[in-house]
DNA sequence: TCTGGGGTCCTAGGACCC
DNA sequence: TCTGGGGTCCTAGGACCC
């Protein structure tokens, strides 16, 4: 049995725990640069404010609402997050942390299959008075179908928690689910299978599975097993590492000049390569691509990229720098305004693996190892960039804008809450 | 004026091998 | 003139997720 635990409009939810003023009140998260709105309270989705839409879009809903706005606060999601996690972790010793608000736990220890939901309501009230945020809990025999009780619970439930045998008709309840609404079924998938005639999700279950692996790929086959009562999806280990490590963001305003460009790249391959030292791997190759504003056609647009090979596998600034800022060269073109700059790590190795012989320095690998260890742990102890590269650039007028953040309540001592 | 960031998995098709 | 069959590996692009 698996149970699938998803944070209740996480983002407003974590603004709301440090600031209850703002309880019951409309509030909403942006995307970097203030963007786009990224999550929402209830409120504000009552309101009839859209997911994923463009700020100045909304403007008029959120000043005739008093709608309460936060720049994205990551580092204060992701301490709350960690919290979440660790208390589950005591609930179910096997979990998959599937996404920064969302776990699937296995439910099959000996003392939870008493009672599904007690189970759940006890995982829910814990998680409540521990750290203030609400979650939806759903219950049931595979993936597919918990994430379809874990909506249930947040849009039909006062507990909280759904679990799939208290399901009174299976075949009425997934009648009226339309398959757009079922996990790893998106806009493409659901258009093309109501044109096929497939609607909702009991005609998905009840389709045959030769036509649907004909027509469609080993993904929705799975799926349709699935909602049957028959587990194809397992829990996924959280321990592999990432096959590629991206860093992107687009700048805080339109960026010419090709010295800006380098502070650009240098800062998200400074960040990339942390990630890469966290998981203990190697990249190979760097990935650089540029693009211009494709929101603002009357102006010249431009987009390229290039891949560039590292002089052998690395985790060493200095090298991953140099190697993007090689590829970079090639690819830029003055004359344009650029929006965003991407880079990725790819080629990625265990750095157990580092390749030992002939064009390989075994000496200087390690030399540059410890320099890392001893960067990473500063920046650790006093902050991102507390030391950092020249090429990084000190004043970085190009960078993203976040005028609505709210205060690092957990993670930074200067941004403590006060009690008076 | 203002439009996010970071991933995974699957498939088709090309290169190459015997 | 005739031009097989089966396999692996790699990559680009599509689709999806939060």
């Amino acid at each position: 049995m698996y149970g699938l635990v998803d944070c209740n409009n996480f983002y407003a939810s974590c603004e709301r725990v440090f600031n209850p003023k703002l309880v019951g009140k409309p509030v909403i998260v942006l995307s970097n640069n203030d963007g786009c709105i990224i999550a929402r309270s209830q409120e504000a989705k009552d309101i009839g404010i859209p997911m994923g839409a463009p700020l100045f879009k909304a403007r008029d809903l959120i000043e005739k609402h008093n709608v309460k706005s936060f720049s994205a606060n990551f580092q204060l999601y992701g301490d709350m997050s960690h919290r979440v996690m660790n208390i589950l972790n005591s609930y179910a010793p096997q979990m998959e942390i599937y996404s920064i608000d969302e776990a699937f736990l296995s439910m099959d220890s000996a003392n939870i299959i008493k009672d599904y939901s007690d189970y759940g309501v006890k995982i829910r009230q814990d998680i409540l008075r521990s750290t203030g945020l609400p979650v939806s809990i759903g219950i049931a025999p595979t993936k597919s179908l918990a994430k379809i009780c874990n909506h249930h619970a947040k849009k039909k439930t006062t507990s909280g928690v759904f679990y799939w045998n208290d399901v009174k008709d299976k075949n009425i309840f997934l009648k009226n689910l339309p398959v757009k609404e079922i996990w790893g079924v998106g806009y493409r998938t659901s258009y093309k299978l109501n044109e096929l005639g497939i609607y909702n999700a009991l005609q998905f279950r009840d389709c045959n599975e030769m036509w649907l692996r004909k027509n469609f790929s080993v993904t929705e086959l799975r799926i349709c097993t699935e909602l049957k009562e028959i587990p194809c999806l397992e829990l996924e280990s959280n321990h592999e590492s990432k096959k590629n490590i991206m860093s992107s963001r687009s700048f805080g305003r339109p960026v010419e000049t090709l010295k800006e460009l380098e502070e650009a790249v240098s800062v998200y391959i400074t960040r990339g390569a942390e990630k890469l030292r966290e998981q203990k791997s190697l990249a190979s190759y760097v990935y650089v691509s540029i693009k211009t504003n494709k929101f603002r056609e009357e102006l010249p647009q431009y987009f390229n990229y290039i891949i560039t090979p590292t002089n052998s596998p690395t985790a060493y600034n200095p090298d991953l720098i140099k190697t993007g800022l090689d590829g970079l060269k090639q690819i830029y073109r003055p004359g344009f305004k650029y929006k965003k700059a991407t880079i990725m790590l790819l080629g990625l190795m265990p750095d157990a693996e580092a390749p030992l012989g002939l064009f390989f320095n075994n000496t200087d690998y390690h030399k540059k190892k410890e320099l890392m260890n001893r960067f990473d742990s500063l920046n650790n102890q006093y902050g991102r960039e507390v030391i950092k590269y020249a090429s990084n650039g000190i004043k970085q007028e190009w960078r993203t804008k976040k005028e609505l953040c709210s205060p690092r309540y957990t993670t930074n001592w200067e941004d403590l809450l006060v009690v008076r």
